[in-house]
DNA sequence: TTGTAAGCGTTATCAT
DNA sequence: ATGATAACGCTTACAA
């Protein structure tokens, strides 16, 4: 059986109310006492139990991280991965625990927001890439849950942070216009994600820019996993493109699958650029010439936002933090500049 | 501010208790009294306080997943992604809660036991691949919590779940001697974990059974990620291997750059076989043939076992569980079987 | 079948 | 600076 806070009492010979004084760091505790009270309970391991504290603070430590039903599908892809590493790590030095949801439940999405978001469980959430309309985010809202989410969002009531799509997309482009291409396609993630259309509109503005002619038989819409990288270069084959911005590295990889089979030589025949920098823009051959976003950054990023909202809850003047992280063009192979 | 039991009671005329008997499905309650219970819950969205229900419960809902701090440079491993999603789906299907931890947080992996695991807050944990003498083990032992390993583990009184990695390595060592090859080197994992000894073990079962000598000269030792993979390779050439076990698909990526580096073809200089038939297994060029374990399952029989622990605790007669799930050989182009 | 009341291990308020 | 004591919201004997 666990120790109490009455046993640790009893044993260093005080109350408990000054060894709850002497855990909380309560100033106002002889240091005589404080050094008694703490050897008894190095000795014993004490640990204060969890429920009883969040009883009556009102609050766990532990922050959600949750997965909307929407993208529950790209959960494997290792941009979680490496999102999940940069939230673990900055709660660990928070001292904060982790809670990890996926929205897809049997259960249905409404009773897991239930059980998850309204038994008090959490401080607060982080929301890892939703579609624009998902249903989650004016709920929470509702529910006044403190909450970050890991992408741009309309509304003026969130706080998130997210990396510059936009800039990141015109710079691939750009860089083929740059190597000479003039039929350039894209294919882009899923639309209902602003992530997507963000990249997209970054492809548009570098070929308005550079007075290039938006052909809409050169953008292709995929949904950010591999299978939506090989089925779009079958519909874009047909007008004849020379080069091709994907919005992500998966994706490429699917890109350069249905490439190979067609018998086209990249970059010999189509130069092509990507999304992400994840660990396989290194390992196919060639290496995708690719857009870094900072995804450590992001995770450490809303937790710090969170905790933020957490301590200090905005009051009627204030207004939601928005970040945005910058993104760099990491040219390797794929593109054709380096020959 | 959240509704309570109470305030429940209240709006439906009836006791505390008779709400709690509801909302925990305890069958001494008129029906009728039941349905208006209901009714009012749904109507007002309560849900039980979870601090104040585990405090007097005993049980969180709550299990642990826990990458120890020898594994966690390994977390962003799309091994550790798959395993978590099987992980998750088991704990959506059961109403249970999952709570992530790394242990590799500045305050010490010490600090962290003490906080994660002996606040009271998991009723159980997974512990995610620990290396054979991990002190995470022992420690978790002594303090009576309900755990099961994934992977498996020498000490008898701990439940695991774990792959046949001896058989899948000796498969796709025997497919390489099948195809004629008499030089075959491998590439292990760290030594340090039991998943690279026994594929190793596998390994050389299938040498010794076809009378092929075990030269440790093909033998180098890597960490199970793709540095490892392209350090071991500079090491195996100078002994001419004309085939290579790699022990999993990650450095098998690493394997694949580096001998592409040094101007070798891939299957048709060097045949290589790998492990674990990760999504990245078909990304690369050629495509990996390597044996398949069932991540997924590995994850919801971890839950499984778990929940078995924590709602039967083992008496003194009980033996601990110890899975062992299939393998499979996927062949595809790196070893040259199909050209 | 229902209600009353004790108690889970903390923190926080109030005396001293 | 320290100690009683009353919550926190729930489950669970025990009584009725």
């Amino acid at each position: 059986m666990a120790l109490t806070l009455e046993q640790i009492a009893k044993l260093a010979g005080v109350s408990r109310s000054t060894v709850s004084r002497v855990v909380n760091d309560d100033p106002n505790v002889r240091d005589e006492v404080r050094q008694r009270v703490w050897r008894v309970i190095r000795e014993t391991g004490y640990q204060p139990h969890a429920a009883a504290r969040s009883l009556v603070t009102r609050r766990t430590q532990i922050i959600g991280v949750i997965i909307p039903e929407s993208v529950t599908t790209l959960f494997t892809d290792p941009f979680f991965s490496l999102l999940l590493a940069g939230i673990t790590a900055a709660c660990n030095e928070n001292r904060y625990h982790l809670m990890l949801s996926l929205f897809n439940s049997p259960e249905g999405s409404d009773a897991i927001y239930q059980r998850v978001l309204r038994s008090a469980y959490l401080d607060g959430v982080i929301v890892a890439s939703a579609t624009g309309d998902d249903p989650l985010i004016p709920r929470l809202l509702r529910d006044s849950i403190p909450f970050v989410l890991v992408g741009r969002h309309l509304d003026k009531r969130v706080t998130y942070v997210d990396v510059d799509n936009v800039s990141g997309a015109r710079m691939a482009t750009e860089h083929l216009i740059r190597l000479g291409h003039k039929r350039i396609a894209t294919v882009t993630g899923p639309m209902s994600m602003l992530s997507a259309q963000d990249r997209l509109t970054g492809y548009k503005q570098a070929l308005e820019a550079h007075g290039l002619p938006v052909d809409s038989s050169l953008i292709a819409e995929g949904d950010y996993r591999e299978g939506g990288g090989i089925a779009a270069v079958r519909r874009l084959l047909p007008a004849s493109p020379t080069a091709i911005f994907v919005a992500s590295d998966v994706m490429a990889v699917g890109v350069l699958k249905a490439l190979r089979q067609e018998g086209r030589e990249v970059p010999g025949d189509i130069a092509i650029t990507s999304f992400d920098d994840l660990p396989v823009a290194t390992a196919v051959q060639p290496a995708l010439t690719t857009v870094r976003q900072p995804i450590d950054d992001l995770g450490r990023t809303a937790v710090q936002l969170l905790l933020d909202l957490i301590h200090r809850p905005p009051d009627a003047t204030s207004v939601p933090q928005r970040l945005v992280l910058p993104t760099e063009l990491v040219v390797r192979g794929s593109c054709g500049a380096r020959r």
